[in-house]
DNA sequence: TTTAAGAGTCTCAAATAATGAAACTCGGTT
DNA sequence: AACCGAGTTTCATTATTTGAGACTCTTAAA
């Protein structure tokens, strides 16, 4: 799991203002940027200069307002094709999604948040794209748990820090020792579930993808509705989804696929 | 259009390291990049360590390789999906493609190529995620030609400059010349046609979305293969094609997508 | 086993770029 | 006409970046 340190120079604090940006999910003047910045007025003007000139941001003039810029989405291409898990585990996901008829997600573990990274839905396929590079919380969900149950302790730790713990439904696990539990009882079973924990109405069961030396590097779900399915009803898909994690593993060493923990 | 100027001090740096990456499509070592980079080794090791520490490289200690970062991933999640023509073009996009039942393309233009934001295919829908983001020459393909035609003539003018003009088939224009005649026919004409210039056997026509002042912000375009449709055959989707792209344009203008050019 | 070579890492004085208080624009108020 | 406040620029100060070279450590050859 990289390290956020403030101590990366003006690199750092360049992506810093990123993440700022990003965090508005809208264009974004100069001043509402500064407001809650920890950069004085010039650095942070200098700052955003360089990154709308380097395309990492895009400047309005008209309205004077910056936005993600359009370099970003030419790299993370790169990112997603050549280091994620998708390209080694995408026929994998299809297959297991066309089997149970439910949507399946694939996730990695990005500094304590779980990174949706694909999804196949064998019904509906438009909500893919909207969905790749989402982010959602670790605690609260299949992918997320099963993920941080397998993880090296002191990252697990680590990561179990960084939780929110906001109680997104009455199901939700809203404090460590209790994530905790449930944790040490997945890493015992091989699945974790998702008990309308994030969203009420959806659960799901996940399975950790482990690589050749036993470390996690993602995790798959079959997610569906409570309108559809019960949580014993999911159980039954435990040997089909275990095997493709399996698969996936197995392929991902093959692949030399990056660890992006 | 950004100005991806080496005047950017540490940052510029550091984006020109992430492309250099990115240019691999592999895991590389820091020994290869060394001898592709304009920096000295220190130089370039800090720039690797401080990108790596902050999750925009990727690095693996086992084989002492970099590989894209999952921030990028996340960041660029933003990009797309606060900030792209996507979320207002995806309606009609999809509206298009099933009607049409051919695969429908949605541009914008980044530093001269032509940047695939998104993309539906009514009969396949499992391609979408490995085109988003994508890249492609302006110079041979319907969206960039709609776009580098109905562009600013200065932009116009650099954008021309940039295209490598490479012989991708038979059919490709090859030098500025022929591509600016073509381009005058376009802008009259109001539609683009790639004629198997980028791939043998692959055509399509393309639009320009234009915003409110005239301004172009992308391109659709419907793509086939000469197997089941001919140019003239194309041509009768002109109506609907139009028809998207005008309301791409009106909505963009409405919800303040930047323009990313 | 020793030596050599080469990739990767570290050091430190010099060079350079980043910093930020303060001053300046320039619309749009009051 | 004076004021205000967002955005921009200046410039002396400060801190970071720089890169030649030295060092380490692994691997390969003698």
């Amino acid at each position: 799991m990289y390290n956020v340190s403030n101590a990366d120079g003006t690199v750092g604090k360049a992506i810093q203002v990123l993440d700022q940006v990003a965090s508005f999910r809208r264009p974004v003047r100069f001043f509402e940027l500064l407001v809650n910045s920890p950069f004085p007025k010039p650095t942070l003007y200098r700052l955003v200069q360089t990154l709308s000139n380097q395309g990492m941001l895009a400047f309005d003039p008209e309205r004077q307002t910056y936005s993600m810029g359009i370099r970003l989405v030419r790299l993370a291409h790169s990112a997603w094709r050549y280091s994620s898990l998708v390209p080694v585990a995408r026929p994998y996901i299809e297959e297991l999604a066309a089997k149970v008829g439910e949507a399946v997600h694939l996730a990695q573990l990005d500094n304590g948040h779980v990174l949706f990274v694909d999804k196949c839905k064998a019904t509906d396929h438009f909500e893919t794209l909207a969905q790749a590079g989402k982010i959602a919380p670790g605690y609260c969900t299949g992918v997320g748990k099963a993920i941080l149950a397998f993880m090296p302790e002191v990252e697990q730790n680590r990561a179990l820090d960084q939780q929110s713990y906001t109680a997104y439904t009455p199901f939700t696990l809203t404090n460590r020792a209790a994530l905790m539990t449930e944790i040490a009882q997945i890493k015992e079973d091989g699945f974790a579930y998702d008990r309308e924990e994030h969203e009420q109405g959806i659960i799901s069961i996940a399975c950790p993808i482990l690589n050749g030396q036993g470390r996690v590097v993602g995790a798959v779900s079959i997610a569906t509705s409570t309108n559809r399915y019960t949580i014993k009803n999911l159980e039954k898909q435990r040997p089909n989804l275990m095997s493709s994690a399996n698969l996936i593993g197995a392929e991902a060493e093959l692949w030399q696929v990056p660890i992006w923990n």
